[in-house]
DNA sequence: AATTTATGTCAGCCTTGTTGACATAAATGG
DNA sequence: CCATTTATGTCAACAAGGCTGACATAAATT
């Protein structure tokens, strides 16, 4: 009995091109997002803490609502990992001064140590990644990416990136 | 009672720039793998299933072992979500004919379909990605995510990728 | 014949996502 | 001022998909 592979060709790279970057993006994440494990074990947090204490240390005094915009989750799944940061020091909550019902979100310089820690074998891995490529391969890199997100997300994105 | 915001600054990107790459890459992974939800939860599949589909469909005959040194997840992982699309038939296995102790894989007519449908709307974001950018865009993005890769990794994924 | 290799499987645990319901305090609109 | 909306938190339960450890089988290799 013979199988079926025939019947169809498998996916080739000829007949769909962007194959290629679909197969890249998918190895660069993984090799990506592995980077910071090794600290993150140390401290018995998972790669949904390094996200929670990276935003909140890079946005000081953003609000839950932003947060949950950023990762795109839900609040309950937020709430779980939030709480253990926040019991633990790294993250702090302040009372919005002018609407009191929002918890601003600081990192404290525990919180931000930790980021630290987490971003630097992957600000690493990028450096080494352009450093073959001079200025204009890291342009191109910035704007490729950019394009990849949602069309409706980029101007946010973009303002959030740029500060 | 001051917060202690002001005794670290938090990262900036004027003393980070990688940190634009690195947020860049969440944001765009973040919507590139959810353009296939929608068709996943059609068939009560989740984001494993599409991997596991994907590599296999796209290396017909492959090894498990090959199959878990790209998704670099135990066996246990794979076993499972690999058990279910084998036994909805997306998926089948054929005995190696040289070392029998192998069970070669491959995607079924069923699950090159399945691949196919949830490939589709992740070239359409590469493609639109691509449209303003020129061939050189195209280029240096590749160029870059292979950078990206583990370096003992690289030369692997070339060859995969190429075919 | 003994060992190693490729694979599968059982059992249990952890992280992190989900839904749904409900609670509270503060802002806002009539 | 009261009704409603908004921002946030919380409880409970569940699901997906990682993990470890132990053990089983068949086939290849030494």
């Amino acid at each position: 009995m013979q199988r079926d592979e025939t019947v169809t060709p498998p996916l080739s790279i000829q007949q769909q091109p962007e194959l290629v970057l679909i197969e890249l993006l998918f190895y660069a994440y993984r090799d990506f997002v592995s980077d910071p494990d090794v600290v993150l074990a140390k401290f018995q947090f998972g790669r949904a803490h390094h996200r929670v204490v990276h935003f909140v240390n890079r946005h000081p005094g953003m609000r839950v609502a932003d947060l949950l915009d950023i990762l795109k989750i839900t609040k309950q799944s937020l709430g779980r990992v939030l709480k253990q940061l926040i019991d633990t020091g790294y993250i702090e909550q302040v009372p919005g001064p002018v609407d009191r019902r929002q918890r601003l979100l600081y990192a404290t310089a525990k919180g931000r140590a930790l980021d630290q820690r987490l971003t630097e074998p992957q600000a690493e891995r990028i450096r080494a990644a352009l450093a073959p490529l001079g200025p204009e391969g890291r342009i191109a890199a910035e704007r490729f990416l950019r394009l990849m997100i949602d069309p409706a997300e980029r101007d946010k994105v973009a303002q959030m990136i740029e500060h």
